[in-house]
DNA sequence: TTTATCTGGACAAAACTAGGACAAACTTGC
DNA sequence: GCAAGTTTGTCCTAGTTTTGTCCAGATAAA
């Protein structure tokens, strides 16, 4: 499991001129010049003309030392740090004494996968440092940056489904503050949803209602279900979170979908999940599968299987069972 | 809209006269012979009179190229790479960073008068149409013309907000279904939570942490604020809904907040809401600001003033406030 | 004829470099 | 609490490199 304490490794090739990294760590031309001058914070390599020439690795120090320097660090103690020594102090800046009434509330990760590359743990570690850090700008650049190295349902199982359950069971062992929680929420919230309008639109896709039944509050395990299958044809009908069981059978029938998604993820043992379920599976066509999925799912096995539910394993699992049935060559109910 | 991975299929067949050329990319004819002239930045073929002739692959280089010099790219790195390698250095810089002159094209603000409310009400008739005929796509469409039409502050309160009176009020008169709401809401914070993205970022501007207290579960009026607030200037600390009054006053700590913004919409009279504003308010320095806003806010009038809190009667009266604070004229606090 | 483009070169603005000055903010010693 | 020293961001000068614009005279296109 990631850590957060593990370096990503950071080029340290000279390539960027003097204006690029000021545009890139928001300082002045002359203020990076003056802090060379005076404490050599960075010694950037030189072209055949007396250009400064600047690597990522440089960037990132200068990126840090400006963070910390807000922290109340003064120049001369962080301009002789190495980096990953910057990154401590960083952190340890931002770091709270951890509260005591831990809240109960446990954010479970909603289809998490095994399968995590130590590429990906990489990504996930820089990912929690800038919520630790509550650098949110770092963290959407890091989520746009994620998205480009692989495909998004990839990136999905690899980095945000670890991230969600990393960053719930940190906040959970009091590790991480709430307001960092709900702030990794909140701009997850944004970024998965912007991503569903990447897909391009035909007007004859199968639609599919995905959202979260009464109760369940947390939807972003919904939200990047709605995401993953519109890269596949679908249209998601996307309702949010706290859904009640007759209105997802409304919207259902109205926008004539062809399935139900719906996510569960805490609380895992709401007395309202049995009855909200078995009025959706009575009031929907029987023809019109049902998937359940989220980490709270498996506490309801057996609810499923009576009513005749589907619980795919992981988003491949439901991928593939879409894509059967998109194709009309779906068997899932028996 | 473009899939993720456009393959640069370009026509490399030459036919396009310089001064079609100077127009595409908004370089001028002179600059352009001059980048050939001295780094062969392209090299067109000629007519059998002499006469330079570009192809789009051509095109598509110079446009790139006048992209990346604006990011801070020096014109002796970028002018011997191809058109591929240029778009990765154009791609990986715009994560990295927000250029200023870019930025000044893209978007700027006019502070015009909020369009005719004849003309709002026809945009929010056609909006509520949409979401009663759960027509996601037009939706969608219609939020992004509203959009170009006016302001962004404009948009927000005359469009946006009325909406979402108009589709409370009409779904607690049974006149449309929980689904309905939930569909447009859900799209909404999907919208507004983009339209933050497109504000530029330095790293200097003061921060506002955003969000809404214990048991106030809806969000959008508190992420309206976040986007109306990132256009004069302000980093929005956005923190999701329902956060409790401690992380609420770490957070603002954390971040070195110059100011609160907390939205209460509904329940209106819910008992915990005395408790946490009390609580955040003896928490937080007192030369913090709390704004209290949100149709509830009314509910809480005793109360609010009795803590010293601010309780904004518009939208407007909100920016001028944070406009007053960040120029450090602000008086609100007697 | 008028307008657009060509070549080669001149020139000026902008950006970068090095070194240093200065004032505001912050520390330290008393 | 005050004075002296230190730290730090900004600005200035002067010289160099890079880059954008302009000009002149010639040729081609409209």
């Amino acid at each position: 499991m990631a850590t957060l304490e593990t370096i990503s490794s950071v080029d340290t090739s000279p390539r960027h001129p003097i204006r690029l990294v000021a545009n890139r760590t928001g300082l002045t031309v002359d203020l990076i010049r003056a802090w060379e001058k005076r404490y050599h914070v960075v010694e950037p390599a030189r072209s055949d003309t007396k250009r400064r020439l600047y690597s990522d690795y440089d960037i990132e120090r200068l990126r840090l030392i400006r963070i910390a320097k807000q922290n109340g660090r003064r120049l001369v103690d962080v301009a002789p740090l190495t980096l990953e020594a910057l990154r401590d102090v960083v952190s340890e800046d931002s770091r709270y004494e951890v509260s005591q009434d831990v809240q109960a509330e446990i954010y479970r990760p909603n289809w998490t996968s095994p399968l995590e590359s130590s590429e990906s743990a990489d990504d996930i570690d820089a990912l929690l440092f800038s919520v630790q850090t509550m650098d949110q700008h770092r963290f959407d650049q890091l989520l746009q940056e994620g998205l480009v190295k692989q495909s998004l349902p990839a990136f999905l199982q690899t980095v945000i489904g670890p991230l969600l359950a990393e960053i719930g069971e940190s906040t959970r062992l009091g590790k991480m503050r709430i307001a960092h929680e709900h702030m990794a929420t909140a701009h997850l919230r944004t970024f998965i949803g912007a991503l569903r309008f990447r897909e391009t639109y035909t007007g004859n896709e199968p639609k599919i209602v995905i959202t979260t039944p009464t109760g369940q509050l947390h939807e972003l395990g919904a939200l990047m279900v709605a995401a993953l299958v519109s890269v596949d044809g679908w249209l998601p009908v996307y309702l949010g979170p706290n859904t009640p069981a007759d209105e997802i059978a409304a919207c259902s029938m109205q926008s004539g979908a062809r399935a139900v998604s719906l996510s569960l993820t805490y609380p895992a043992d709401d007395p309202r999940i049995p009855t909200e379920l078995t009025r959706l599976r009575s009031q929907l066509e029987s023809k019109i599968p049902v998937f359940v999925g989220g980490s709270a799912a498996s506490h309801h096995h057996e609810l499923i299987n009576r009513l005749g539910l589907l619980s795919p394993k992981s988003l491949d699992d439901l991928r593939h069972s879409l894509n059967m049935l998109r194709d009309n060559r779906f068997q899932g109910i028996a």
